[in-house]
DNA sequence: GAAAACATGTAAGTCGTTACATGATTGG
DNA sequence: CCAATCATGTAACGACTTACATGTTTTC
């Protein structure tokens, strides 16, 4: 995808960060966009350096530990917005493994298709509540244009719709097998 | 993810194919769901046959040119219907380029951010309106149970669903945005 | 006769994960 | 003092893409 190099720009960008600060907030607030891990990151920042995007001081923690400090450069500003502001879009699907099981349904019984998903349904719809539950925790304090948590805010809505629109699914797929299999018995 | 392995067997499952039938069926109506290269399936294949999940046999095409049929064995049907009932998924959430974006849209003045959107959801909103089209004309010939196209069918309906959500998601943002510039200029 | 489709492979490189490796600092 | 967290890397492997490579058959 070449887009972490420009997350991790954006990040830098907001404030300078080491490495692991960077990976922090992959595994954290950012972990369900995007969970990149460490040993990507900092071969990332290599060559991030190396492109001239970013540049960093060492500094001294405790007595001896060293760490990196990166910051961004203004040749590393121009290259993310340029980025930021770019239109191409290659919205691959996700393959994710029930899509793809579902599409060999054919092989499966009546029982055994509406097992899975109604086991799926469980688990999106729990993933749909939590999502739902953060959105209520925002509503006070909507966050405003130029906030840094502006883009929180659009992407847990974006999660909360897609999950609503799987679980809409399952129960479509559902409604749909029961729909046949009465029929049948009719 | 470990199921290129299974979505190919599921295909030969369905009827003896060639490497080439496999790459077809990828890049054709399984595209949406997962597109697959010939460079990726020739050497899977050849691992399922060492695995002994497959066997072929070779057929003369016109003259002289060789086309390997293969089809699934015994073992392969088990291994199939274990990966088609198992319940394990780790559903990455997919991290699409326009939502990374978005996460940084503080950098983005209200022109931009809005155009951004606007751009995007005119493209959802095109493929959502041809997904819309392509279940209109299933409706007169719903798939029934274990018919391989039933598949298919919910499989478009999933991807009409999961871009209705994108869509919605989009005007979400939009009405977000418009909301917080009128405020600014009261 | 030429182009499109059939047919099968390999190689190089990117992206990402898991595991290997090491050590310092902080808080209880 | 021990565990959690801070901090930084490398190696091996798996998934996937793009490009390299070759030849046949069908269709117009």
């Amino acid at each position: 995808m070449g887009s972490l190099r420009y997350a991790m720009l954006g990040l830098i960008n907001r404030e300078p960060s080491t490495g692991y600060d960077i990976s922090k907030a992959f595994s954290g607030k950012l972990g369900s966009l995007w969970n990149a891990k460490h040993s990507q990151i900092y071969p990332e920042l290599k060559k991030l350096l190396e492109d001239g995007l970013v540049e960093f001081e060492t500094i001294i923690q405790g007595e001896v530990m060293e760490k990196k400090l990166y910051n961004i450069t203004l040749e590393g500003k121009d290259a993310f917005m340029e980025w930021l502001l770019s239109e191409e879009e290659f919205y691959c699907a996700p393959n994710d493994n029930l899509r793809v099981r579902m599409y060999f349904c054919e092989n499966m019984t009546f029982e055994q298709f509406r097992k899975s998903l109604l086991k799926q349904r469980e688990r999106r719809s729990a993933d749909l509540e939590s999502l739902s539950l953060k959105v209520e925790q925002w509503n006070n304090n909507i966050p405003m244009f130029n906030s840094p948590e502006l883009g929180d805010y659009m992407l847990l809505q974006n999660a909360r719709l897609r999950e609503k629109a799987y679980v809409e699914w399952l129960d479509y797929c559902l409604n749909h097998i029961n729909d046949i299999e009465k029929k049948k018995s009719e």
